[in-house]
DNA sequence: GTAGTAGTTGCGATATTTCGCAACTACATT
DNA sequence: AATGTAGTTGCGAAATATCGCAACTACTAC
């Protein structure tokens, strides 16, 4: 593989990554485990969303190997693979929060607390 | 507008940038623009691929606020309008590299350097 | 085995993304 | 005005993503 290819590779792996975490409801998955694996059941309540849906977004999660699952008993538990990977959603939700103040001039609320 | 209502529209906003980053010519392109501004032809020129194409994918990339432009004459140079969005860039890329290596136990070759 | 809860899968309709190609606009030079 | 270079836009076909809903599997308890 030439030099070119493998860089082109490693575009198309990131995008990839990117892409998966394209959709606002596995963001908000990733975010609410966060604190800890967490059940479909309790993902399902935290998001009201319909149940097969949250699992398709988890088999995503889980296949793109974003997410990594146990089952115990009659519960799956699914977990965040690369707790690292925080720090790039953290990261960019800090730009686009900074984005938003400069363009916009709006106050951004986020967890009780605001933000000029 | 609600809490909830608030928290959907950052994970959609959030997901918003990252599906612009879903793409491997944007992400090539982001990244030639790291050591400062380029015009569209540059990039067709280091990127080899149609020019329309390229074309295309700055104005997304403008449209979405990753990137601006400025006309000098002729030529029109772009580039990045928040470089801190490089810092997840790499966070994430290096997130990438520790899974391969991890799970494929495989030697990836960046700018020369080899990493085990 | 029956019933109940937890979770997944398959299907299909709809929406979005990608990208090549031809045609177009914008600026500069002669 | 004509020519050349830089860059954009419109269109359409193909590929991909989204998501609801019904049906399914997996485990538990009785």
């Amino acid at each position: 593989m030439t030099k070119t290819e493998t860089r082109r590779l490693l575009y198309t792996m990131h995008a990839q990554v990117c892409s998966v975490l394209s959709n606002a409801k596995r963001l908000e998955i990733i975010d609410l485990l966060r604190s800890g694996e967490k059940t479909a059941g309790d993902l399902t309540r935290e998001m009201e969303i319909p149940k097969p849906n949250v699992s398709q977004q988890l088999t995503i999660l889980r296949e793109k190997g974003i997410l990594v699952s146990r089952r115990e008993g009659q519960h799956i538990y699914y977990r965040l693979s690369f707790p690292k990977m925080l720090k790039a959603y953290d990261l960019l939700r800090q730009v686009l929060i900074e984005r938003l103040r400069e363009q916009g001039n709006v106050a951004v609320r986020i967890g009780g607390k605001t933000h000029a």
